[in-house]
DNA sequence: CTGAAAGCGCTTACAG
DNA sequence: CTGAAAGCGCTTACAG
């Protein structure tokens, strides 16, 4: 194996023989030291220039302890969130000067396995974590124990001198849940997304309570539960058509299950919304496109990548001592199009 | 600002005091050299497992000039690829040991930055670039200039020892159209993906192309350009529905774009696909589950990721004077559902 | 088979 | 304001 940066390598010594002076020096300019006379600082930064340098990250990391590495652990799924919150981190974090080191993980063992590694190897500087999978009060003892800044998205780990950013899931499947009794609907079924993951539970626990606040038939049980896929939305659907009486509306936990359901109906010869009214949560980008365009809740998650990417970058600069421990709740919006039947904002949704 | 690592941080020297052998012994047994007595390399590993010892990245990367880290370059958009590619590759590379330095870049003097600071300064082993916007044959040189393995998608650069990795767009397009022809259409439209995209310039070809071959009427011009999205899709059929005569099957050069057609059809009162067939490029995960179900290309994306996985780690592994140049191109699927109109399939899509 | 020592590319007291 | 030197945590000839 050959050496891999080849003769592409300027180093510091390069820089401080061509510009006459120490290696000292033009480490003090590089890091903007006031101790370094005005002419000496231009000379040395014409060299650097010149000679396209930049300093090894390694070197950097072994001496500061700074590696200007941001590491982020996201589940094996969530594809579509995982994506689009990760533009979010990257847009902020490039700007200021981070890189991003990203790795999944399926379970909690590899999860630990990953943070052990990037934090004992010395790889990162702080961590962002999403897994909506952990279970707030047990296990996860792990990562916790570094000193490093940790931001944790949609995860209710009682870390202290953490961050946290969760969707406010809660209050707007309880709205969801509001509109649609508001519609005249009595017999709201909900599509779960997963006992194992946070967001879907906060989703359902908002249903459930807009059930109970509007009086919707809240004894009838009409819940079934599936893992945010279309397909698992469709075979609810087909469930739950069969309770006695049959659900007016189906709420589901987010819009691939909803996208399912809508395909359910139409092989049930359901009209929506006037047979069955159906909603989800996420606001895809096709979901304005759909027929009908579906009612949802928007989720903001470049937002939330942006959100969690300052937090951390605060923290970074912060000594531990000072840090707090911050919990960020991101209020939702709902966006009501034709799937929930709603005439009065029908009239809204225009292309 | 505090040291980063804290307490947490157990050295080779730690391990080499522990063990009562020499660092360079530690590092003999780490490298799994075989100049060890096997007494002392069961002590050694005893301690290093007690220890938890993980070796420093910065150290093994200034020493070594490797950082088992590899470099991935996206473009801005594309979230959806993005994210699925994303999952292949790091499925592959974290099983062999190897992170990911991820970065997304939205023109070539951003892209050429991003790589020039993650070679130089130190950061990575090879590089992965997913640049549908590269130009073949002007421009990007810089980083072909560097010595460290390096694997494009979806970019015809001539780059030589480097591995292009490309989809099979051309003939997946062009079969698409004969397809369509078979079903009796003569003016197939085409709404295109940008010019400045690679997928979406081959996926045109196979379109002009498989309209001469099919002879279907080729002298009328039938095509619009958008940009991938689902609103552009929608204003281009709106577009394309004013020709004269009008198109009777569309294909969109992806199935956002097709999602919007779907959508432009029903504004315009047209039944799919018995007025009007639509088709799209990249069977997303809600093609089947649309109305009509929307007849498509399959992208293998987690694949691609693997084998650009694949072909970056045998590079790794290989002499820079023993790297050939590879082109490996994969073949596409087509996934027939309702939205061509194609009869004898219906049968086959069932949920 | 094992250890002492130099060195990878930086930073940072310390001395001047 | 500037430089010589030590040190961050490893690896690797070199000597034994």
């Amino acid at each position: 194996m050959s050496s891999n940066y080849g003769n592409q390598m300027t180093t510091i010594s390069d820089v401080a023989r061509e510009a006459k002076v120490s290696t000292a020096t033009v480490s003090r300019v590089l890091n903007k030291s006031d101790k370094v006379r005005s002419i000496t600082r231009d000379r040395v930064n014409a060299v650097i220039r010149k000679l396209n340098f930049i300093p090894n990250v390694n070197a950097l990391g072994l001496q500061r302890k700074k590696t200007k590495t941001v590491g982020l652990i996201f589940p094996d799924a969530s594809a579509y969130y995982f994506a689009e919150i990760i533009q979010g981190i990257n847009r902020h974090l490039s700007q200021n000067d981070h890189q991003i080191l990203i790795s999944s993980a399926h379970d909690e063992a590899e999860e630990i396995k990953i943070v052990n590694g990037f934090v004992k190897g010395g790889r990162i500087d702080g961590l962002i974590m999403m897994m909506p999978s952990a279970n707030g009060n047990n296990g996860f003892k792990i990562p916790l124990a570094y000193e490093i800044p940790e931001v944790f998205i949609s995860c209710e780990i009682n870390a202290p001198r953490a961050t946290t950013i969760l969707l406010d899931n809660y209050n707007a499947a309880r709205e969801m849940v509001e509109h649609l009794s508001r519609l005249g609907h009595k017999r709201i079924a909900f599509i779960h997304g997963g006992e194992h993951n946070y967001d879907a539970r906060e989703r359902y626990r908002g249903y459930v309570d807009g059930r109970r606040i509007c009086q919707a038939d809240e004894d009838v049980n009409l819940e079934v539960v599936g893992n945010f896929t279309e397909s698992s939305g469709f075979q609810a659907t087909l469930e739950l058509m069969k309770c006695k009486p049959q659900p007016t509306a189906i709420f589901a936990a987010n819009d691939a299950m909803a996208i399912g359901a809508i395909e359910a109906a139409r092989a049930l010869k359901l009209r929506v919304p006037s047979d069955l009214a159906i909603v989800g949560f996420d606001d895809i980008s096709s979901a304005a496109y759909m027929d009908p365009a579906l009612t949802t809740v928007h989720v903001p998650l470049r937002r939330l990548g942006r959100l969690a990417a300052e937090a951390l970058l605060k923290n970074l600069n912060t000594d531990s001592a000072e840090r707090t421990t911050e919990k960020i709740i991101i209020p939702l919006q709902h966006v009501i199009r034709r799937s929930c039947g709603s005439e009065q904002t029908v009239k809204s949704e225009s292309f």
